[in-house]
DNA sequence: TGATAACCGAGACGGTACGTCGGGTCTTTCT
DNA sequence: AGAAAGACCCGACGTACCGTCTCGGTTATCA
C-alpha cells in the first residue's frame, strides 16, 4: 500500500474508491518485470500491460518507476525483519547477515535493491525513501541489539554501534554492488570474525 | 585516450589524424556537466555542445556516456595510487582511506564514482570496466601490502586479504552510496580500529 | 431540455427527478466557456466544474460536447425566427439577413455556429442535427416567403427557391466561416442588390 | 515542399540535408489516410507509419496535423488554377465553378477542404494559411477577370468584385460545408443565372 | 601533386519511452 | 434513481534522447 513510504495518498471518502487490488497487481507486475528484464528495460507501459491496467492508474499512485519498485521492494522485505534470537553474538550476526544476503540474492524482490540504490544516486527523493524505510528501521534494530550485547559483556567498551553496523553490512553491500567477489558463507564468517577478533596479532592485543 | 580501458580504438596510419585535444575537451565537458547537473541529466548532445564539438566525434571515441565518464574518472584518479609509505600499519591504512575519501568527496572526478557504480548495475560492460580498471589495480596493491604486513608480523595469521580489503573499504563505499552518515576522520578511525582490535571483549581475545 | 433535437432522453417516472435547473446551468456553462476559450479548448470536465456539477450529470443528458453546445445554440436562437413583415421584398430580405448576421456576430450563442459546423464535418449526427433543427426550419420559412413574393409579382418566374436561399445566405456563411472579409450592412446590400438586379448590363436584360 | 505556405523552413547549407522525398511521402500518406478514415481519425503516428518514417521527421517539418494536410491540399490544388478562357462570361464562370466543385467532390485532396476549414475555426494560423494560400490567390484571379469583363461591357456598372465572388462561390461552399443539398450542374447554373439576370421581375428592371 | 582516407561540424534519420490530457464509463456514498 | 466525486481504461499527444546516417569540408599520408 502507498502509505507514508513515499508521497502520494489521501484519505477521501466520496467518489469511487481506489481499487486496492490494483496496487498489488502493479507492484507485482513491476517486480516481476524487473526480475525478468532488468530495471532499466522496464517501462511504465509494460508494467501497465502486465498488470492489465492503464498508465493513468499507475501515475495516480506513484510518481515514477523507482517509487513503484521501491514500495514493492519494501513489501517483499517486510517479513524479513526477524528479531535477534538468543544465540551467541557471533551466531546471531551471521544469521542476520546470511538472511539478508539470501534475500538479496535469491528473491525477485530482493534482487532489485541494487537497482534502487543505483537510481537513488540521481534521485534524492528515492535516496531519502531508502534511508527512511529500509536502512534506518534495520539499523535501529541492530543498534539496539548491539547495545544490549555490550551491556551483556559480549562486546568490549568503546564501540560505535553505528560504525559497527557499517563495518558488518558495508562489505556485504559493497560486494553486492560491485560484484567483484562472491557473498557466501565463508565471506560472511570472515567479515564477522575479523570484526570480532581483530586482525592485529595477539601480542599487540594483550599488551 | 581510449585505450584498453574500454573498447573502441583503431591503429590507423593514413587519413586525417584524430584531434587529440578533443579527447580531453570531451572528457572535461562530461565530468563538469555531471558535476553540475548529475549524471542522469547529462546528454550526449549537451556534452558535444559544451565541448564545442559534435556527437559524431564523441561516438567515434566512446560507445556510450558511461564510457566517457568512466575514462574521465580514471584519468582524474590516476595520480591517486600512492605507494604505501613506511608508517605503522594503522597509520598507513588510515592515510590511504582518507585519501580515497577525500578524492571521492571533494573532486569533480571523484564524485562521479557513485554514478558509475549506479550505471554499472544495468551495464555489465561498465561493471567489468570498473572492476578491471579501478578496483582490481587498487586491490592488488592493497593485497600485496597486507601480505607484507602479515609477514612483518603486523597482522595475525589466518587473515583473508581479500575479505580484509572489503572490511575496510566496504563501509566507506557503503556510506558513500547510501549517504546515511558522514565519512570523516572519526568514522575511518573507528572502522580501522574495530578491524584491528576487534569488538569482542579482551578476555575472549586472550583465550 | 434534450428533446428530439439530439438523441438521449427517457421519460421516467420513479426515482429522484432530474434537476431541471442543471440543464440550463450546463448549457450556460458550455456556451460561456466556448465563447471564452474557443470550442476545441473546452473540455467536459471544465463544463462540469463551471456548472458546479459532475461529468455524470452531463453525460446523462447529452452524448457529447457538440450536443450540449448544439442545444444551447438552438435555445439561444429560438427567438430569432421572426415572421417576415410587410415591407417590400428587398427590405424584408435585408432585415432578415441583418438580424442573422447580428446574432452570429454579437451573441455568445450565435458565435458558436461556426464551431458547430466545424465539428459537423466529422460528426454526421451533428450535421443532421444542424440541418434538421437549424437550417430546414429557416429554409422552410424563407421558401414560403419567396413563393408568396413570386405570386405577388415581386420575383420573376423561373426562380428555384432553394437555390435562391443559398444565393442569399451562402455568401454570409462563407464570410462567417472563412473570415476573409467583413459582414456588414454594405456587404449584405451588395449581395441582395446583385441578386435582385443581376450583374449583366441592362441592354442584355431588356433583350 | 514546406515553403512560405505555412511556418517552418530554413535554408541551411550544413548538416545532413532533408530527405525531400519524405516531404512528399508524408503528405501523400496524410491525404490518403484522411480520405480513408476521415480527418479526425487520423493520427500523426498513423501518418508516420504509413509514410514509413518517424514522428520526429514529421514534427521537424510541420507543427501539427492540419499543417500537413493543408500543404498536401495545396499541392493537390496547384494545377487547378486555370486562366479564364475566351468564352462568354456566363460560360467561363460556370466552367470555373464546375471545375472547383469537381475538385472538391471527386479528388482525395479536394475532399479535405471542409476538414481544413473546420479546423481553421479554432486555429487562427491555419485560417490565415487558408486565406493566404488558397482563397486570396483565387480571388485575385477572379477579381481581375471580373474587372476585365466589366470593361468589356459584360457586366453592368457598380458591381463590387469582392462581393460578386462571394455571391458566386459562397453558395457553393455553403452547400459543401452544410451538405443540405447537391452541388450539381443545375445548381451552379441557377446560381450563375440568378446572379446574371437578377431575380426581380423584368418590368422592375426596365424601369 | 593529387588521390585516398579518416577526420570534423552540423543536423536529419528511425526509434522508444516519456508523462499528460481528454474522453467516456463505472462505482462509490449521499440525498 | 439522480447527484457528486473520483477512479477506471483507453488512445493520442508532443517532447526528449538515443545511436546512426549523410552531407560538405578539412587535414593528413602515400603514390
Amino acid at each position: 500500500m502507498s502509505d507514508s513510504r513515499f508521497p502520494m495518498t489521501s484519505n477521501r471518502s466520496t467518489g469511487r474508491p481506489r481499487d486496492e487490488t490494483l496496487d498489488t497487481a502493479i507492484m507485482r507486475a513491476a517486480i516481476d518485470l524487473v526480475d525478468e528484464r532488468g530495471y532499466a528495460a522496464v517501462t511504465i507501459d509494460a508494467i501497465a500491460e502486465r498488470a492489465k491496467t492503464s498508465k493513468t492508474a499507475i501515475y495516480r499512485r506513484w510518481p515514477k518507476k523507482a517509487a513503484i519498485v521501491m514500495e514493492a521492494f519494501l513489501v517483499a522485505a517486510e517479513p524479513l525483519i526477524t528479531p535477534p534470537d538468543n544465540l551467541p553474538f557471533r551466531d546471531t550476526v551471521i544469521a542476520q547477515m546470511t538472511a539478508l544476503a539470501k534475500f538479496f540474492q535469491t528473491t525477485p524482490g530482493g534482487r532489485t535493491i541494487t537497482d534502487l540504490i543505483a537510481v537513488a544516486q540521481t534521485d534524492a527523493a528515492l535516496a531519502d525513501a531508502i534511508r527512511e524505510n529500509w536502512l534506518i528501521p534495520r539499523r535501529t534494530v541492530a543498534c539496539a541489539y548491539f547495545q544490549a550485547a555490550q551491556k551483556a559483556g559480549e562486546l568490549r567498551d568503546g564501540i560505535d554501534s553505528s560504525a559497527l553496523i557499517d563495518a558488518l553490512y558495508g562489505p556485504l553491500y559493497f560486494r553486492l554492488l560491485l560484484g567483484h567477489d562472491a557473498i557466501d558463507k565463508s565471506f560472511i564468517e570472515h567479515i564477522v570474525d575479523m570484526a570480532m577478533m581483530g586482525i592485529a596479532p595477539n601480542q599487540e592485543k594483550s599488551s
